[in-house]
Parts: C-alpha cells; structure tokens; sequence
DNA sequence: TAGTCGTGGGG
DNA sequence: TCCCCAAGACT
C-alpha cells in the first residue's frame, strides 16, 4: 500500500533504479530540446527501438529546426517512411515553421506555447517541459498508466475519465521537486522494461508498494477497455507496366497514407474476383483499359484497425499512350524500378516494390 | 466523443 | 496463425 509518508521513498528507490538501468539513447545525451521534441514525436504508439535509426537518420539529414522548416513536405514524409501515422511529421512539419516565425526559431519553454504547437498534446507538452526544460511538470502514457493502475489496483479502464484525472494526481503526488526530467522518464522506463504487459516483478524496485502484486493479481491490470473489432478486407493492386517503366500516382492530400505514392488499386467488392478489381479500379482511377498477365503474390499487412491481403497483379496497357486521367490522385510517374526507391511508398507497396527486385518475371517484364 | 490514423514485434 | 498493443493527437 501506498501510503503519503512512503511517496519521497518510493520516488527515490525508482531514480535509484533508472539510474542504474536506464538505456543508453541518443537523445538521452544533452538533452536538446529540438532533439527531444523529434524523439517525443517519434516514440508516440511506436517502440523505443525502431524509434532510434530513424532518429539518428533524421537528425543527421535534419540537425535544426530550421533545417526541418527549409526541407519539403516530400522529403520529411521519406524520412518517416515505414513508421506509420503520417499526421504525425505532417504536424511535425507545420511546427516547425511556426517556431521559425512565432519564436524566433528557438523551442519554447512555457508549457502553454509547447502544447499550442500542431502534434503536440497533453503527454508531450510534459514530457518536453520536464525532460528537455526541466520543469516540474508530469507526463502521462500508456507505462504510467500501467504502473499507476498496478500500484494503486485501479479495477476499472484507464481511459475513463476520472481514472484518468486519478493517475494524473497519483503520479503528481509522487513527483520529487526538480527532478521531473528523470522521474518521468524512469515512469516509463519502468513500464517498458519491467512493468510491462507481461510483467517482470522479481525484477521490480518499487514492488514492495505495489497493491496489485500483494493481491497476485498484476496480469488482471490493468483492466482492458473494449476493443475496436477489426475488419479483414481483400484489396486488389497493378503494376502496369510499359517500355520498361512502371506506373504509380499521388495519393490525395487527406486520408490514409496522405501524399503517398502508390501502385494504384482498390478494395475487392461483393462477388469480385481480385484480377476483375484491379481491371476495374485501374479504369475508375486512370481510365486506363489494362488485362492482367500473371498474378505476383498475395502481400498481408495491417493499418489501424484493418487487416489486408493485397492481391497483386502484373497488367498490361490494352490501348492508348500511358496519359491517364486521374480521378483519385493529384499527380502521376511513369518511374524505372530503380527509381521507386525515391519516392514515399506504404509499407504494403514498399514490401511489393522489396519482392520484385529478385522477380525473374519482373526482369523479363522491364526488358520486353 | 468516438473514429481515424500505421506498423512491426511479442506472446 | 492470430491477437495484443506500443513514449497519442486530432477531428
């Protein structure tokens, strides 16, 4: 049980512990604020180790803000390629040049100009006041919340509103004076390396305080909200191609995978065999009349709530010059294989575009 | 406020 | 194989 008197004891055994335990990052050395806002952005609903190469990639091509305020829409979408929710540098992006006009290009330390800023909420306006600014300030994810909810037997979601507002003032009564840089991040470390979802507590600083754990009922906590069901779809793509280039267009500016490019395609509808959508699609979307020559692979991934089998197609243009009229992009190429790696794919268009480089029937097809 | 927005690793 | 869910924000 955690009683007031024990709050500076438990706060101090779990700095004791991230001291000695904490991983090495590369936005954990000086603590730049720029550098954590790009870390804070990255890590939003991703692990901590595929954050870290598209860090040190970013940073490298991006050292300031004012270099990612110079660089185009295209080029930090190809950047964060592969990482998901693309509002995500899109807000990114807008911040940026809104620190470049309103602040003089230098991040802002009060915490209402930080949670103005576009992609920054509740969670990262804390986290980048504590740990990039050192401000006693806390912040709240999904590890605080599991730890919150394990040390306090919290029997309800986490999500409903007054247990949020409970974890809130839990993990601000625990928060030690002028140490909320390394408190919140030994928070969520803590989450991630011990108090995860299958938790570690032989391992566990605090677990003498941990009221779910004397119950022995740590797996119950926290208690699951109801789930979003998920929806299979069949979906159906092209590659058509022509005097040895490939056709991909621009995805709208709103939407999923917004400013994509992509081999075009859509879902397979009542009663629909795959080849007839992407027939049917291809003259929907370009007016293009195409007749598939040979069925590539079947590609399975998922986004969001969604899980996908691509059916993949190789097509053939039946008549005209390769001049579409697009009704669902805003632009077109008719690229080399070579050059897709340039542009900004979906993961499930990336790995199509991954398979076709050792294709035999690919080869033949650039060559005729 | 409930839906939307990606992806890949782990159990 | 299939389901869970991870340093959330926006509309």
């Amino acid at each position: 049980m955690l009683h007031t008197h024990d709050h500076s004891v438990f706060s101090a055994t779990l700095l004791d512990w991230f001291d000695a335990h904490k991983r090495p990052l590369p936005w954990r050395t000086d603590y730049q604020p720029y550098h954590v806002w790009i870390s804070e952005i990255m890590l939003q609903q991703t692990q901590m180790e595929r954050g870290v190469d598209y860090f040190l990639r970013w940073t490298d091509r991006l050292p300031d803000i004012a270099a990612v305020a110079a660089a185009s829409e295209d080029e930090v979408l190809k950047l964060w390629e592969g990482l998901g929710y693309y509002s995500r540098v899109r807000n990114l992006h807008k911040a940026a040049r809104i620190i470049m006009e309103r602040h003089g290009g230098v991040f802002p330390d009060d915490i209402a100009s930080i949670r103005a800023l576009p992609g920054i909420g509740d969670y990262t306006a804390g986290a980048i006041a504590s740990i990039a600014f050192g401000q006693d300030v806390v912040c709240v994810d999904a590890n605080v919340e599991r730890v919150i909810a394990r040390v306090c037997d919290m029997d309800s979601p986490v999500k409903q509103k007054e247990n949020m507002a409970f974890i809130r003032a839990t993990a601000e009564s625990l928060l030690p004076s002028g140490k909320a840089r390394e408190f919140n991040q030994a928070m969520m470390e803590l989450g991630a390396l011990v108090c995860s979802k299958k938790a570690r507590c032989e391992s566990c600083p605090v677990s003498r305080w941990c009221e779910a754990l004397h119950l022995g009922i740590v797996q119950e906590r926290p208690v699951p909200a109801p789930r979003k069901p998920i929806t299979h779809l069949d979906v159906a793509t092209g590659l058509l191609i022509r005097d040895g280039r490939i056709f991909i267009q621009k995805r709208p500016e709103h939407g999923v995978w917004a400013g994509f490019w992509e081999f075009p395609g859509g879902c397979v509808e009542e009663g629909e065999h795959p080849s007839e959508t992407v027939v049917r699609e291809f003259m929907e979307e370009m007016e293009f009349a195409v007749t598939p020559i040979d069925k590539i692979t079947v590609i399975n991934h998922g986004y969001t709530t969604y899980r996908v089998s691509l059916h993949c197609y190789f097509l053939k243009l039946d008549k005209g010059d390769g001049t579409p009229v697009l009704h669902a992009a805003t632009e077109y190429r008719w690229v080399r294989f070579d050059e897709l790696d340039n542009y900004t794919l979906p993961a499930g268009h990336r790995k199509l575009a991954d398979a076709l480089a050792t294709d035999l029937r690919m080869a033949a097809l650039l060559k005729a």
